[in-house]
Formats: C-alpha cells, structure tokens, sequence
RNA sequence: GGGCGGGUAGCUCAGAUUGGUGAGAGCGUCGGCUUUACAAGCCGAAGGUCGUAGGUUCAAAUCCUGCCCCGCCCACCA
C-alpha cells in the first residue's frame, strides 16, 4: 500500500479490527503463567446502539487492557450487553404501537419472542460497534444477562438471598410509574424542580366550620382518610379528635396529631392519603388508619374515586380544582416550586402507589460494602468520588427488586394454588412441598435489570459453579464506569461480591464523567446533540475520536463535547503518519535495521532519548494514577513537539547523507517504535499499522503482544542541556526574524562566547534556517542571554536596530524592576532568617541571572 | 435542609496535595511562510487585577474565614 499524504484510516481499521477479532489475539488465559489482570465492562444496554459515553468508558478500559496485556498480565476483559428490563421492554412497545398494537394483544410468550427479535438485533449492533472502537475484549466469553449462564446466577443469588431472610414480601408504598406500568427504585427516579400550584382546600367539619389543607396534588384527596396536625400546634387543639367531611366522597376524616406535620408550611393541616403519598403512608401505619387506593395502575381514577371514576389522574385533578371552586371549598392556589419524581426511562410523572412487591433488605450488605471502602479493599479514582458511594451506603433503604414487567428474569417464586404455600426454588417444583399438589404457578413479575448487572463481576464467569475461570478471574481489578451508575451498579455490584463471595469485586474504580454539550446538557437522542460515533469513526478515525475524547476529558469531572475538538487526535493521527513518511522514505527497500543504539550518538540522539525516559517514566506515573488526559497529553507533545518539531528536523541533513544516514534512521526508528509501543493503548490502529511496516524484524504478530517499553539505559544530562541551550537559541532568532518580518532564508549571524562543538552549529543552522555562525561581530549586532550563556546576533541589513533597541530596553526596565523587587527580598532580614536555605540560594542565583543579563544587555546596546 | 465539584487568557482546561521558577498548554484570533513528511503543516505575536473581601506569612493562584456566582448529588415540607 502506498503512503499517502494524508492518513486514512477506514482500510486499515477494518484490516486490523478484524483481524484481532478472527485470531482470538485477546483470548484470556493463553499463558498461565501470567499473573491475572481483569477488567469489568459496563455492559451497554441493548435498547440501542453505541453512543459517545461508551466511547469513552471503553476507550479507558481499553486503554488498561492494552497496557497491563504489554507489561505481561493475562488481561481478561470480557465483554456484556445488558437485557435493560424497562428500556428494552418500551422500545418494543413502542415499535408496536406503530401497529397500533400493545403488548397485551400479543400476549406474554408472542411479546417475549417479538424482544429478542430486537436483541438480536441491537446485541450485534453493539457488538460491532465495540469491535470498531477496537475493544481488545476476549469475544470467546461474550455475554448476555439473560443468556443461560447468567440467569442462573440471577436466581441462585435470589434463592440464596431468600432463604437468608434478606428478600421479603410486602405490600408498601412505591415509586410507579404509570406509563411504564412497574414500580421503580428510588435509584430510578430522577427528581426535578417544576412549576407547580399549591391548593388550598377547605374541608367541611362535623361540628360546623372548616379547616383548611394544603396540596399539590388536589386529585390525591379522594383517598384522603383523616387531616393531621402538629401536635404542638395551638390553632387546632381544639379540633383534634373531630372529624371533617371529605367533599365529594363524604368519608368522616378524623383529625389527630403526628410529629411529622410542619406547622409552618401551609396552613399547618395536612391531608392523609396513605395508599398515595410516603409520608402519609407512615402516618397512617402510625395511626391505624385505613388505606384507599383510589388510582389503578395507569393512573386512571377507579371506583373509590366516585363520580370522578375513569378519568386520567391529570384531568381529575382539573375537574376536582373547577367543582371545588363551584362549591366554594377552594380558599386559594398560589405558585409552588414542587420537586416531582419522574420515570428514568420515560419522563413519565411518577406517582406514589400502594402494592404488594418484593424488597431486598440492604442494611447489612450496605455496612459490609462501607466498610470494605473504609479499608482501601476498593479504592475510588478520583477519591472524592468516595463521599457519594459512603453518603449512599450510610442512607441506603431496601430495594425494590420486583417490576411489573414481561422483559426480564422471572422472579422464582411458585405459588401453591391449593394450599398458599410459598416456594422459592431454582426449577419449579413440581409439586407442593406441603400439600403435594400440582397446582403451582410462578409470581408473575420479573427481577429489576440491576438484580442482575449487579451480580456481573462472577455470574459471567459461571458462578455458582465453582470453576476455573471464577478461580482465575475472581476477584477482578478495574471497574471503569461514569458517575451516573455509581448508585445503581458499583455499589451494588461490591455488595453482591461481598455477599456472594466474601470479597471485593474489583480493586480499582475509575470514574469518568458524563459527556455534555457546549451548553452544558448531557448528550442524548432525543436533544439532537448526541453524534453517532460510527459517523465520528468514519469522519476522523477511530484513533482520532479515541485520543481526541481523552484528551478533553478532565479527570473525574463532566466533560464539554463537541464534534469540532475530534480534529485534535485526527491530526495527530496525521502527524503521526507523515513522521512516519519522512522516515521510510530514506529507507531502502527491503533493508532490515536491527534494533541497536549505534555507539556513537550525535547530539540531538542523545537528547531525544533522554527526552523518550523522561516522558516513559511520566506515561507510567499517569497510568498507574489514572490521570488519563495528562497520559494523552504528554504522548502528545513527546510526539509533536521533541520528535517532529525538533528531533526530526535535526537528522534531516543527516537523512540526506549517505554516510551519516544510516545510524540517524537508526536512532529515530527505535524512538519511534517505542513511541509506537506507548502510544497503542491510546491509538492501537495506527500504531499498529506502522508498527508492521517499521523496517524491524517482528517476531509477535502484533504491537499489542509485545511489551511496554522499559527506559534506555543512558545518561546524557549534559547533552540534554546543551540541546537545551540550542532550542533556546534557535527560538530567540526565530522571534527576531517573526518580530522583523526577516525572511527565514536570510542570515542572521549568531556569535556565541563558549565554546561549542561542530554539531552544534550545524544545528543551529538547520533548525533556524540559515543563522551560521561569524567570528565575533564587530558592529550592528546586539547582545543577548540565553539560559545563561552570552550571545551576540547581528541583524541583516534593512532592519531597524533602533526599534530592537527601544525593545531591548523596555526588557531592560523590567529587569531592573525585577532585580530590585529580588534585592528587596534578599535585605529583608525576616526572609533570610526564615525561608529555607535553598529557597534563598535559588532567590540569590536568579538574581545573579537576572544582573548578569542586564548587563549583557546593556552592554552592547 | 445536608453534601460534593467548579470559578485561572475569547473558549476548554493544567498549576492547588507539599506556599518560593518572571502564571502555563491546546483551541480560537492576528501577522508571516508553496521550507521536498505533514496547510489536518511550519514560524511568530497579542491576550490574565488567578470570582470577591479579609486573614495567616518574609512570601499566597496555592493555606484559613466570610461572601458572590455556576453545575451536580442526596433529602418526607404535603
């Protein structure tokens, strides 16, 4: 294949996706002898396909199973999709309410059957699309939480957690969600301040009068069961023990005293409405009251509601407020701020309901998974996000674990029809274990998708069964997830391992933030603002899209997306690929090099080897501290900044001649494949690409098997400097020629009072085009210091020297400024006395710079 | 109501753990380059009272306190 000019990615990514693919290249356990390295994938849901947020998450895993695979772990990273109960089950339905059908009509075994049609669909969807990102996952293990493997764990786990007395039975009051028809967990309710009204409605009492309560959700009121007050609250004393007519359904509400009322808000009187409302769902268990559901589960008015029967929640709530108002029971409405829950998957309003669910006891397993944090056995990256998974642990409630839905694990409870006994068994019993009937049925509801993503860590490697691959790869030791699912999943996935078995799932979290756009609203489909990344690959390269995400995503917090900031891995992708073209296009074909350092080594050598340590050593501290955006940038500018913009354009006179050619490829095709080595987590494509094509001996088949570069055995500090000393050099006359409009082609003549070797020169002259060196000039030159060292340039004719002069001595005032606010420093007596030594011997130096350039400055203006 | 994170150049962010280098980077802007790898490039410039008011200190972007903004999480004021 020939070397374009610019880097194209789409052949070559699909070359080398498919073929890690097809060799099995990622397969865990290979070589036993390795130590075991696991990463937990966050299966992506199968409602749909990929989006950006995955990008990044498996990116990052990615990442870390490239890296530890090259420092010589057997990485396994296996790969998951999720069943996502709700989410699934309601894109189905909607796709069959475009046939104007419901799930009813099809019934539960033609629904079910319909569901997988979609997930088969969308798995291989997802699948692909993982591929694309080149996800070095182990695709022999791939799973699905409903497939075989898993759903057996799922209910193991729960028949365990039953006979343990953790999961009960109970009728509560739950978060409903009247579209989605199942109950939800708190975990799934997003809260959102909205406008609403607050109602004042006047109650008729008994005895003659009114009290008056306040709410906001007027429709609740025809399942009112009694009016509570504060007991401290003078203005009802009198009333309590009374009793009010509840308008329309005429019920007698008695009016008692609970702690709970905030005599502040509102009139001080609040409505009882158990079956509806948590709180007064307390009240009423307090009080032994009576609990009237008057909504069924859509969220229609039934036949407790009287003449307001079968009208949807939102329109009785209307016709409630008209009829009050006809009645004269309506004493105001003012403006109210209200928190309302909604349906995480649909927005839906949710509301308060009273039914009978299962609930998993939390408190023991919660203590357990805090203490395991406590002990560093789990440790959150960054920290901080420790707090929130405390903060959760510390508040937890018991979960709901039951749905009201058909997508998802049936629950394993069998009922005996005859006798009312309760079985919870793996298989359905064939008979009652009591009564020895046959007549048994299965609870109809099904598991909350959580009751099994948080069982992942083992159930995908086989749990309960005892086996290799759960010794191996048990317990884990990355989790790479963002912050949204912290509640929902990582803290219940380190329960479950606790509970299941006795220790942490994995060792390390990495949390990332949630992608958002220039305004600051997290991305998704249905705001417009969520690109597909299959059209990001196609426009900018996977490995663009990769390092581009990586590097504008600030550690741990939420990150500002926009498709234009792809460019930035894009065209380092392309600065990657044209070094690349400068370098073989001076190797002859077919020439093997072999892969070591000539003996002698010229300058600029020295000082990208140096620098090739320096930026090893600090990609490692990154990697190993999770800073992933500062790994991206210091590859970045090792890269573009050493390698391209300096060391390349130093060996280009060497490039060109026959003699010196050869160990200058030499050096810069072992920097580069090593530079090759440590940026293949981050950008495997293209590194791998020119990896092949590197004029080396290749003994592994690929980039990925090979290992992470360990530092050149060297010390060439003083070279480091000197080279230092040139940039500075080279730079200082570039700014004279940019600031004088001096062609880059024409002289500027450098004198520099030290001695320096031949290679020296020819540097200077190479990397600032055309500036040589004269004797000492003997006028129209000016003198400077660069890191120390005295030079003299003479500018070429035609510039005004006079305006450099006015520069120079603007430089020069604010030295003296500086020099006198150092001197002022150094005869301070309290700063000698008490600033360490070091401190001042560095004050003292920088002065003697700054004095020493003043000097030379003034000298020779 | 409780808690967390943030406020540094036009934009996105480093620097803050451990106070001491003339406050940095990328993008954007402006000016200059057909320089034989790359215009997805090269060279250069401009641009900052480090949110604000105090305090501690010889010395504060950095530590402490108050305040002001912005974002988020949790929570039973109907």
């Amino acid at each position: 294949m020939e070397l374009g000019k610019t880097y194209n990615p789409r052949e070559i990514e699909e070359k080398w996706q498919k073929f890690w693919v097809e060799k099995n290249l990622y397969q865990a356990g290979k070589d036993k002898s390795k130590k075991p390295f696991v990463i937990m994938m966050p299966p992506p849901n199968v409602t749909g396909t990929l989006h950006m947020g995955h990008v990044l998450n498996n990116t990052l895993q990615d990442i870390y199973a490239r890296y530890m695979r090259m420092k010589g772990y057997d990485v396994l990273w296996l790969p998951g999709v999720d069943h996502a109960g709700i989410a699934t089950q309601n894109v189905v339905e909607k796709e069959l309410a475009k046939e104007g059908k419901t799930r009813f009509d099809l019934g539960r075994e033609k629904f079910l059957e319909r569901v997988n049609e979609w997930v088969e669909k969308y798995e291989e969807i997802i699948k692909f699309a993982l591929k694309r990102l080149g996800c070095s996952c182990d695709w022999s293990k791939y799973r699905f939480t409903m497939d075989e493997i898993m759903s057996k764990a799922v209910l193991e786990a729960f028949v365990k957690l039953y006979k343990k007395g953790l999961i009960y039975r109970g009728k509560y009051i739950v978060n409903f969600c009247p579209r989605c028809e199942t109950t939800l967990s708190d975990e799934e309710v997003e809260r959102e301040e909205t406008n609403g009204k607050l109602y004042y409605i006047k109650y008729p009492l008994i005895k003659g009068g009114f009290i008056t309560v306040a709410t906001t959700r007027p429709e609740t009121m025809l399942g009112d069961v009694a009016v509570a007050v504060n007991p401290d609250d003078k203005r009802y004393k009198n009333l309590v023990g009374e009793y009010a007519i509840l308008p329309f359904i005429k019920r007698k509400l008695i009016i008692l005293e609970d702690e709970f009322v905030d005599p502040e808000f509102g009139t001080g009187a609040v409505k009882v409405t158990p079956s509806h409302d948590f709180i007064d769902f307390e009240i009423a268990k307090r009080h032994n009251l009576p609990f009237v559901t008057v909504m069924d589960t859509k969220g229609i008015i039934n036949e407790e509601g009287g003449e307001f029967k079968g009208l949807e929640r939102f329109e009785a709530r209307n016709l409630i407020i008209e009829k009050l108002k006809k009645l004269d029971l309506l004493e105001k409405v003012e403006d109210y701020k209200i928190i309302l829950g909604k349906c995480y998957r649909c927005e839906t309003i949710i509301e308060p309901y009273l039914s009978e669910q299962w609930f998993l006891s939390m408190r023991e397993m919660a203590k357990k998974a805090y203490e395991a944090g406590e002990k560093e056995e789990v440790k959150f990256y960054p920290p901080s996000w420790k707090k929130l998974y405390d903060q959760w642990l510390l508040n937890i409630k018991d979960w709901v674990i039951s749905r009201q839905l058909w997508w998802g694990h049936r629950i394993p409870i069998y009922y005996c029809k005859d006798c009312d006994n309760l079985m919870a068994e793996i298989q359905k019993p064939l008979r009652c274990e009591k009564c020895n009937s046959q007549n048994i049925v299965q609870d109809e509801d099904v598991l909350d998708t959580w009751f099994s993503s948080w069982l992942f860590p083992f159930s995908t490697l086989g749990w309960p069964d005892r086996n290799e691959l759960l010794e191996r790869y048990y317990p884990g030791s990355l989790l790479v997830s963002a912050w949204d699912i912290l509640y929902f999943w990582v803290a219940r996935m380190i329960m479950a391992g606790l509970e299941f078995l006795e220790s942490v799932p994995f060792r390390d979290v990495l949390i990332h933030g949630l992608l958002r756009d220039e305004k600051r609203r997290k991305l998704s489909k249905s705001l417009g603002n969520s690109p597909d990344p299959l059209d990001l690959f196609d426009k900018y390269g996977v490995d663009g899209v990769r390092f581009s995400i990586l590097s504008i995503a600030p550690e741990g917090r939420d990150i500002i997306f926009s498709v234009d900031k792809m460019k930035i891995g894009r065209n380092f992708c392309n600065k990657i690929w044209n070094a690349f073209r400068l370098l073989l296009s001076y190797v002859e074909e077919n020439k093997v090099f072999k892969r070591e350092l000539p003996y002698e080594l010229e300058l600029e050598d020295k000082w990208i080897l140096m620098k090739f340590n320096e930026t090893l050593n600090r990609v490692n501290s990154g990697l190993e501290s999770y800073d992933y955006p500062e790994v991206a940038k210091i590859i970045y500018q090792f890269f573009w900044l050493n390698y391209c913009d300096f060391y390349l354009e130093a060996i280009k006179d060497r490039l060109k001649d026959i003699k010196r050619k050869e160990k200058a490829l030499k050096v810069s095709l072992i920097v580069f494949e090593n530079f090759l080595k440590l940026a293949h987590p981050l950008i495997p494509f293209i590194t791998e690409e020119l990896w092949h094509r590197l004029p080396f001996k290749q003994e592994k088949e690929s980039i990925s098997l090979e290992s992470w570069p360990c530092v050149f055995d060297i010390n060439f500090e003083k070279e480091k400097e000197e080279f230092e000393f040139l940039i500075e050099t080279v730079n200082l006359i570039r700014e004279l020629k940019g600031i004088y409009n001096i062609p880059s082609n024409e002289k500027v003549n450098v004198f520099i009072k030290e001695k320096k070797d031949k290679r020296f020169f020819e540097l200077l002259q190479l990397l600032a085009k055309s500036s040589t060196l004269e004797v000492e000039p003997t006028e129209n030159f000016l003198g400077y210091v660069v890191n120390g060292k005295e030079l003299l340039v003479t500018l070429p004719m035609g510039v005004n020297i006079e305006k450099e002069k006015q520069r120079i001595k603007k430089e020069i005032i604010e030295l003296k400024n500086l020099i006198k606010d150092l001197e002022r420093k150094l005869t301070n007596p309290e700063f000698l006395e008490k600033a360490p030594e070091e401190v001042i011997r560095k004050t003292e130096e920088k002065k003697k710079i700054f004095v020493e350039k003043l000097n030379t400055l003034t000298k020779y203006l």
